[in-house]
RNA sequence: GGGCGUUUAGCUCAGUUGGUUAGAGCGUACGGAUCACACCCGUAAGGUCGAAGGUUCGAGUCCUUCAACGCCCA
């Protein structure tokens, strides 16, 4: 039998063939049935980015989901795992415009918008399921039949959808605003976006000439600026308010030089902190977020001088003193800075250039600057709202941000662990508005029309007779808004058709007169996260309300609210906060009911693990190096609630690949699994199950280590449900492995081999028993090895992924039999390690007398041949009336004295007793001062004193019989 | 600047509502080719729980202050 079985567990042979089992039994796959509710179970995978490959981020989540997953699978949940991809917008259109400007030297512009987006879905197509499959191989059970990407049909459908309504319901807007411009690839970036980089650069002093001075005025006031270029932007200088050298100041005017602006001086007590520089600081409005927030507090004018292409406009132009000075088309951080600076100097304006470091914000996406960029964009609306809103299930909010809020101070979503609660509602009560318009061209484009000056009321009409005639109904499937008299008409669409009849009707030219000069479609797509806040709704059908008997339709009435989200942290403000927002909106009910934020991996020396570092593991690698198993038992075993991990990072020496010799723990665990399984599949011949009754009737009245082993594993399997139900991973894989490394190989097996060889037939019952929930209970974590396993020891049983999970049978605890079981594993230890000091060969037999009370030598007496068996020992008497051997070596035990006779070394002997006799005179010291101690007996629970006095009587029993031992030497 | 986290054995980490002598894995030392496994077996050594105060009969655990490191937000 065990010749069917290598020696040792080869992930290799048998990870491809077990998952595409698994695939072709459709185990993964979940179909609607007639579970109730608190019988299902779904999870949405964050999708991962189309650009991306697997990194250990992924595979921990992807572990921790699966775990989970598989689980509730095993314990009859009808469960789904919904995987799918992001298509990440800006990632992936620089990525693919960067590979075209390498092969071709065409930028996108030369492409032109549908060649690019068709080139980006051909990369797509290509590249995007990369990610997946590696997914796959880490053993994750998601339904891939209902694999969605977040730009395909039923997604768009969702965004148009989600678009409409929010529009509708007056919660998108466009505003004015200072974005992150990234000026390469010309389009607004979130924060997120953004990385800082500290830069030498240098601290320019300007004069800036006072306006009508009078008696005492400074001829000057003198600002510092990291970017003198923005000058030609100033609406204002400030100082602070009580600042006594400038205070009579405020009121009065300065002239911008260059540009020969003249600007009011303001008092302004959250920009200016006097003791810094002058105390004199120059307000930008339009190109500095503080500077901007401070021409909101004074109505100061917004002066832009950028192109989107990050050069100087024709605001960057004036005269001054007479002579005309202009900057357009100069680029704007470079070639301007620098001949603004030479201007000023051939002026005398300059007051001093000193070398300064400073912050620059630079551009995830294409690694350029930043410049703060006042545009046009779309917004989501996250504040309170006059009148409050309504959300889809009525119910009303004061605004989307408090609505998710109230979501979680409820306890509709928990956050697990708690304190990311706290991150969450500080983040969203801040309110701040969601821009949602990125100037790209892969994406959901926005679904808004917009024409200017819409004065001929016949072209309003007929564009409204012709949308009716074509089927679009106004007000449901379009919105116009604007009419004859307004300045701007706008129109929103909500559905595909619709969009296609206001190209069409774009196309008969109607519009034309109206479209000039940039009317049309909105040419901007929308922040992935918009998408992808709608992730749990889109991907289960939303809109469709399983009124249609589609089974899309039928998916989100079954599953949704989804059950758990795992996910990083760094995205709980980002997507979690808002898929709650959306999905309460837009649906009624929050997406998930729990949220569970696992920890970063960092590398050993607590770095995060970076390309440019070097220092990252690649999951894929372990994969390859010591098995799916492996990797997932690792990442369980590291996640706990702190929140980063170190992982010790190597170099792998046969392959030179990054490696952690972490995952041994993995590795050798699955060859353990293996192993066990192999001996017990070669000691017996029958694999029939073992009833019910048969296992009750052993754990009754069987052989202690029997009802050991199964009072364990009972143990085992209930704490196993309950740590998973609580997230808690790490002590999930510490309590499997210490019960079967620990508990079944090294005890039970060891003791259970003469009755092996002896075909004794209870000990084939609670081998299969034991075996058989062991592997079930292990394979959330380890999926692979158990199932392979499982089809040799339970060949009448199905595949392991979708058997029962162990249930937990109090019939089967059994405390007694543990109690007794570790004071056997007491004087076994005790025995081998009176061997081991006295250096005695391991194959000879020792000859060892037990003194004991009573009840304790009856366990002993009764379980001989084990302690013989495990010591290699032969026991002679046991008793009260033992007395110790002349040369004999002694073990102290809480119930028992343990001699080994003819071990002569006194020396050695002696110094063991004496150390021991310093330690209980310690330990009696501490305890009786805290028993004579009259405020602790009063005041410390009675089961606390008691245990203290027992064990004080313990205590002073062995250091009798140290006493003894030391006085016979 | 605001918030959060971490600090326990050489390393990576557990440690439930405060309660009897603080645990695990790896590593280390010593012994072992015994017929499941050397990716193994046996045994042991190793900790004034970051520092200083405080609360309490009792603190790794609660409170205050400080230090170091890290993360998030501005």
């Amino acid at each position: 039998m065990s010749s069917e079985l290598a020696p040792q567990y080869d992930p290799k042979q048998v990870e491809a063939a077990i998952y595409a089992r698994w695939q072709s039994a459709e185990a993964f796959h979940a179909k609607p049935d007639d579970r109730p509710p608190q019988r299902r179970f779904s999870v949405v995978i964050p999708p991962p980015n189309v650009t991306g490959a697997l990194h250990l981020g992924h595979a921990i989540n992807g572990t921790i989901q699966d775990v989970l997953v598989r689980y509730h699978r095993m314990h009859g949940d009808n469960t789904l795992w919904m995987p799918g991809i992001d298509h990440a917008g800006i990632a992936t259109q620089a990525v693919v415009e960067k590979t075209i400007f390498e092969k071709e030297k065409k930028s996108r512009h030369d492409l032109g918008r549908e060649e690019l987006v068709s080139r980006i879905w051909q990369w797509k197509e290509q590249f995007g399921n990369r990610i997946l499959n590696q997914l796959q191989s880490i053993g994750v059970s998601c339904d891939w039949s209902r694999s969605r990407f977040t730009l395909d049909d039923l997604c768009a459908r969702a965004v148009r959808e989600a678009f409409f309504k929010l529009f509708k319901g007056g919660l998108i807007f466009r505003g004015l605003r200072l974005v992150n411009w990234d000026t390469h690839l010309q389009t607004a970036v979130a924060d997120d976006e953004i990385y800082h980089e500290t830069v030498k650069g240098q601290l320019t002093s300007i004069k800036y000439p006072v306006v009508d001075r009078q008696q005492g005025d400074p001829e000057y006031l003198i600002v510092a600026t990291t970017r003198p270029e923005t000058m030609l932007g100033d609406t204002a200088v400030a100082v602070h308010p009580e600042d006594e050298r400038y205070k009579h100041l405020i009121g009065r005017q300065v002239e911008v030089p260059l540009v020969g602006r003249k600007i009011p001086i303001i008092g302004d007590g959250l920009l200016v902190d006097p003791k810094f520089g002058t105390g004199v600081v120059k307000v930008t409005p339009a190109h500095d977020p503080n500077d901007y927030a401070t021409g909101q507090r004074h109505n100061l004018p917004q002066i832009n001088l950028l192109t989107s292409d990050g050069r100087v406009n024709s605001n960057g132009q004036g005269t001054f003193g007479n002579r005309a000075f202009s900057y357009q088309g100069l680029k704007f951080a470079s070639e301007a800075r620098k001949r603004v600076s030479e201007d000023l100097e051939a002026l005398g304006l300059i007051a001093e250039v000193k070398p300064h470091e400073h912050e620059v914000g630079h551009s995830d996406r294409s690694k350029t600057p930043i410049e703060p960029y006042l545009s046009e964009q779309w917004f989501v609306r996250m504040g309170d709202v006059p009148g409050g809103i309504t959300l889809a299930d009525d119910s009303k909010a004061s605004g989307l941000a408090q609505a998710a809020i109230d979501a979680v101070t409820s306890g509709r979503v928990k956050i697990t662990p708690e304190r990311y609660a706290k991150s969450y509602i500080d983040w969203l009560s801040q309110k701040r508005d969601w821009c949602i318009s990125r100037q790209l061209w892969w994406g959901h484009r926005i679904p808004v029309w917009r024409y200017g000056q819409p004065g001929q009321s016949t072209i309003v009409e007929q564009m409204k007779s012709y949308l009716t005639s074509h089927d679009v109904k106004l007000d449901n499937d379009l919105l116009l808004r604007g009419d004859a008299g307004a300045m701007q008409l706008i129109a929103v669409t909500r559905t595909q058709a619709a969009e296609q009849s206001m190209d069409a009707l774009e196309a008969t030219g109607l519009l034309a007169p109206i479209s000039q000069p940039t009317g049309g479609r909105d040419p901007d797509v929308l922040d992935t996260w918009f998408s992808s806040a709608l992730w749990p709704l889109s991907t289960l059908g939303w809109p469709a309300g399983g009124t249609s008997d589609q089974p899309q339709d039928q998916l989100l009435n079954y599953f949704y609210p989804t059950s758990v989200l795992s996910t990083a942290r760094e995205i709980l403000s980002l997507w979690v906060a808002r898929m709650v927002m959306f999905g309460l909106y837009l649906h009624g009910d929050v997406p998930f009911k729990q949220v569970y934020i696992h920890a970063v991996i960092q590398d050993g020396n607590g770095r995060p693990m970076k390309k440019s570092l070097g220092n990252g593991v690649d999951p894929v690698d372990i994969v390859e190096s010591h098995g799916a198993d492996a990797l997932r038992y690792t990442l369980a075993s590291m996640a706990t609630e702190t929140q980063d991990i170190r992982l010790p990072v190597v170099k792998d020496k046969t392959t030179g690949k990054n490696s952690s010799p972490r995952f041994d723990i993995g590795r050798n665990f699955a060859n353990k699994i293996w192993n066990a399984s192999r001996f017990i599949l070669s000691s017996i011949t029958d694999l029939t199950p073992p009833t019910a009754a048969q296992v009750q009737a052993i754990a009754k009245s069987g052989e202690l280590s029997d009802r050991w082993i199964i009072s364990r594993c009972n143990q085992t399997a209930a704490a196993s449900a309950k740590l998973i139900g609580e997230f808690k991973f790490a002590e999930l894989t510490a309590g499997l492995y210490q019960f079967f490394w620990n508990d079944l190989c090294d005890w039970y097996l060891e003791i259970a081999k003469a009755r092996i060889k002896d075909q004794n037939p209870q000990v084939r019952i609670v081998l299969l028993f034991v075996l058989r929930q062991a592997l079930a209970m292990l394979h959330p974590v380890m999926p692979f090895v158990t199932e392979a396993l499982w089809e040799k020891v339970a060949p009448d049983a199905g595949m392991l992924i979708t058997s029962p999970y162990p249930q937990a049978n109090s019939l089967l605890d059994n405390p007694a039999a543990e109690a007794d079981m570790r004071h056997l594993q007491d004087v076994v230890r005790s025995i081998r390690d009176i061997r081991n000091q006295y250096n005695i060969d391991l194959k000879r037999q020792l000859a060892v007398t037990v003194q004991t009370a009573d009840a304790a030598g009856g366990i002993i007496s009764d379980n001989r041949r084990l302690i013989e068996a495990l010591a290699t020992a032969t026991l002679a008497d046991i008793g009260p009336a033992v007395k110790k051997p002349a040369n004999a070596a002694s073990a102290i035990l809480p119930q028992a004295q343990v001699f080994v006779a003819d071990v002569v070394d006194r020396d050695a002997e002696k110094l063991k007793l004496l150390k021991r006799r310093d330690e209980l005179n310690k330990f009696l010291a501490a305890n009786r001062a805290k028993l004579s101690n009259e405020t602790f007996v009063s005041k410390a629970p009675a089961h606390i004193v008691q245990g203290l006095k027992d064990q004080t009587t313990q205590q002073e029993h062995e250091l009798l019989a140290v006493e003894k031992g030391l006085a016979e030497l």
